[in-house]
RNA sequence: GCCGCGGUAGCUCAGGUAGUAGAGCACAGCUCUGAAAAAGCUGGGGUCGCCAGUGCAAGUCUGGCCCGCGGCA
């Protein structure tokens, strides 16, 4: 056996539930000289588990914190790309588990809070994704056939991943296949978790979810998302990346496209939040580990447990 | 009152020549091996406006009635 693993704590939930929020009061809570002198630890910072707020300049829109809000408490991995370039999960592993260490070595806890379940798990379970990098120019190729011709493809290099993969999601097909070029086969990705744990979720009701969700989003058009768009294209942004983004990004490039009305715009968007909320709901159920919580108290007694 | 057009899933609509109904959206559930706020999959739902007639068989043909929309008077 090797020596215990490093402490690291999740905060995660659906879109709108309350995560950076609470992660700055129980960062400031877990700062406090008592705790610190009781716990033995210097304090805790943050680590950002969002696939969209990694991007200069897309703040609104995603509801980065600002720098009022974090009161202080230090926040990892919060622009650090640029959004015309394309950003990937194995790039946020790397540097969300070169933060979490940074912050360890100064005797700190790291909290990573976020609602992009794929970073998240790429983190905690220490995923060892194939490594290769994307191959843009052969996906494009590939882009043009259709899926059963992907996957005829797919199933004369790979048997056994054709076997388990969707036979008509394109995406992940031309991803397989691309690896087999390069590696032959789809290696079996293996896992190495190099954290001890521990994770909380917010729990909402869907009806009070969905109120949640309307609410930020008329206050996000009031703080002027739409210009943060324009913004956007003004630096260079295609329509088509911004489409790429999702949600809020791809429904204004819409609108400003004048392909949809503001009123349907608003409509649509309150919509898509709500199933993109769903979606991660679907993604945290299955894992029984996440304590799931109401409040800040109850999130208090789990870490002071842990 | 007359003439047109329409009444099919919660919504918008497809359904030559009759053979017990489909699509998109919505809703519900799910997947996740370098685009993940991405990309996909599965499912529940309809006495086809009402009544009668013709046919082995009627959203589909015939007649009547009801409702909505447009035009004429």
């Amino acid at each position: 056996m090797s020596s215990p693993r490093p402490k690291l704590i999740i905060i995660l939930g659906p879109t709108a539930s309350g995560k950076s929020e609470l992660a700055v009061k129980l960062a400031l809570r877990f700062n406090s000289e008592q705790l610190k002198k009781k716990f033995g630890i210097n304090g805790v910072e943050i680590i950002s588990a969002d696939s969209r707020q990694v991007y200069k300049g897309m703040n609104i829109g995603t509801g980065k914190i600002t720098k009022k809000e974090m009161r202080g408490i230090p926040h990892h991995l919060l622009d650090v790309a640029s959004p015309k370039k394309k950003f990937t999960v194995v790039r946020y592993q790397k540097l969300a588990i070169k933060a979490a260490n940074k912050i360890l070595r100064k005797k700190k806890i790291p909290l990573l809070v976020g609602g992009s379940p794929f970073y998240i798990y790429s983190v905690t379970e220490g995923w060892l994704f194939p490594k290769l990098k994307p191959d843009w120019k052969l996906r494009k190729k590939l882009e043009k056939k259709s899926a059963s011709e992907l996957f005829k493809i797919l199933k004369k290099l790979d048997e056994k991943r054709a076997k388990t993969i969707e036979t008509k999601n394109k995406r992940r097909l031309i991803r397989a296949i691309e690896i087999c070029k390069k590696l032959g086969k789809v290696p079996q990705i293996k896992k190495t978790p190099q954290f001890d744990c521990l994770l909380i979720g917010i729990k909402k009701s869907p009806q009070e979810l969905k109120i949640l969700i309307n609410n930020r989003l008329l206050k996000r058009f009031n703080k002027g998302m739409v210009g943060e768009v324009k913004n956007l294209r003004k630096s260079g942004l295609s329509w088509k990346r911004l489409e790429e983004f999702g949600l809020e990004y791809r429904w204004i490039a819409r609108f400003l496209q004048k392909k949809i009305s503001y009123s349907e715009m608003v409509k649509i968007l309150q919509k898509d939040i709500e199933k993109f909320s769903k979606r991660q709901i679907t993604w945290f159920k299955s894992d029984k580990r996440i304590h799931w919580i109401k409040n800040q108290k109850d999130a208090e007694n789990l870490i002071k447990k842990f």
